[in-house]
DNA sequence: CGCGAGCTTGATGCCGATCAATGCATGTGG
DNA sequence: CCACATGCATTGATCGGCATCAAGCTCGCG
């Protein structure tokens, strides 16, 4: 929660989309050599972060989305009275600052948990090139669209799911979007603690290490500390999908 | 929950953005009348539906956005396995499809919880004029982006609010909506079910239920079924900022 | 008028929060 | 290099809020 308070670095290398080993997860999906190269145009600066430092906060003013180029975030909002939400965890590939479109303010922080790098992409130049080009228009609007259609997921969860199985659908959403960028489906460190995934599922920390220990004595998982090996994915499978109500 | 299977009713008439006594709520916020009659172009038919009927539901291909012109909506999702969420409640000037956008199809269903009608806007049609039109392009933008930050808002409740704290919020929220649209905000009458209402909130129903006659016990309400008057705002405010975790 | 959907209210039980103590890993300064 | 501090995780004991189960009640409607 402390920010270290230091300098914001920009990058002075230029990273082409078109070179970019994210392509085909990020936001050119789809488009034409030629797009992209327009779309480097304007994707002109990197920013490094070391854990703990923030990207962005909610207040601060929206001029940006970022791309996490590597690294691992989370967003939180807080509202008036202090009270913390995780409200997502994001990785290489996946878009941040969605919030801040409709204030031109960021309306949550969003935090490295460990060291990042984003692509910094100025707003107003995507608009401008997605009036051009409507690949990259219609790309947008999908990566929004499932942003809410994700959010409603989750609402589903917090709305609807017991403690464990709330895990083990986070656990099957990481390794699935990790297996994705090529890692192991089966053997993962979690970036962040106890805390934050609690906030994110809506339970305590001590819920969520009783729900680990429970996994591990059920032979599901094998847990040490951080690093987690899933044992048994269709058992996660089958809580998630088990006694709904 | 019976979709009474009426046929689809696409009414002949002819209603203009630019004469819409929403217009200062709905897609065209912002715009000339030059540029409204542009979106009235696309925005060609209306349709209506009685009570209980799906404005489109989850599955089914996604090809259009509706702003609901008069009436009341829900949205909710369901999980494999049966779990039912409601996601939203829509009332005029608000718009319904943003999910769709993403995978082409719906991803959730949207019914009717009195009779309403929409116009239709078809999405295509949207994205030609708004590579067009910047002001509607990035006007749209932040509807999406509000939507998302809304979303954010619900988790954030359904995280770490406490029953009678999210009736509460619930309730504001409503009464707000209600009043920029020149309704009384304290006088209201739910669309709602207190089933759909606690689907909403991660409540039973008899918990909402509960909750209401707390508030009426406490004289912050004044309940007769659906009939609802709010006799003391701030102190609902004051619950729901209140004791944060 | 009588039926049924929706609402209220009460009694009980369980899941997860809370409080508290201990354990474990990392890092820092003497 | 050890001693100690610090942050995070685990585990246990207890408590409380909400779910669940179970009657009645109300009101609109056929």
């Amino acid at each position: 929660m402390q920010a270290s308070p230091s300098p914001i670095r920009l990058e002075p290398f230029k990273v082409a989309c078109s070179s970019c080993n994210l392509r085909e997860l990020c936001l050119p999906v789809g488009m034409s050599t030629e797009q992209m190269q327009r779309l480097d145009e304007i994707v002109s600066a990197r920013r490094s972060l070391a854990r703990g430092d923030a990207l962005f906060r909610s207040g601060s003013p929206f001029t940006a989305l970022y791309a996490v180029r590597t690294g691992f975030f989370k967003t939180n909002v807080t509202s008036e009275d202090g009270r913390d939400q995780v409200t997502g965890f994001q990785m290489a590939g996946e878009l941040l600052g969605l919030d801040g479109i409709g204030t031109e303010r960021h309306t949550c922080d969003a935090i490295a948990l460990e060291d990042s790098q984003v692509c910094v992409i100025p707003f107003n130049l995507l608009e401008d090139l997605s009036r051009e080009l409507s690949d990259l228009q219609r790309h947008f609007h999908k990566i929004m669209s499932r942003e809410i259609v994700r959010d409603h997921g989750v609402m589903l969860l917090l709305g609807s799911m017991r403690a464990e199985e709330r895990l083990a659908a986070f656990l099957l959403n990481l390794t699935q979007r990790l297996r994705k960028r090529g890692f192991s489906a089966s053997s993962l460190v979690l970036r962040m603690t106890r805390e934050e995934i609690g906030s994110y599922l809506g339970l305590k920390l001590e819920t969520v290490s009783r729900a680990f220990s429970k996994f591990q004595e059920d032979g599901l998982l094998e847990v040490k500390q951080r690093q987690i090996r899933v044992l048994d994915v269709a058992a996660l499978q089958a809580l998630v999908n088990g006694s709904g109500t």
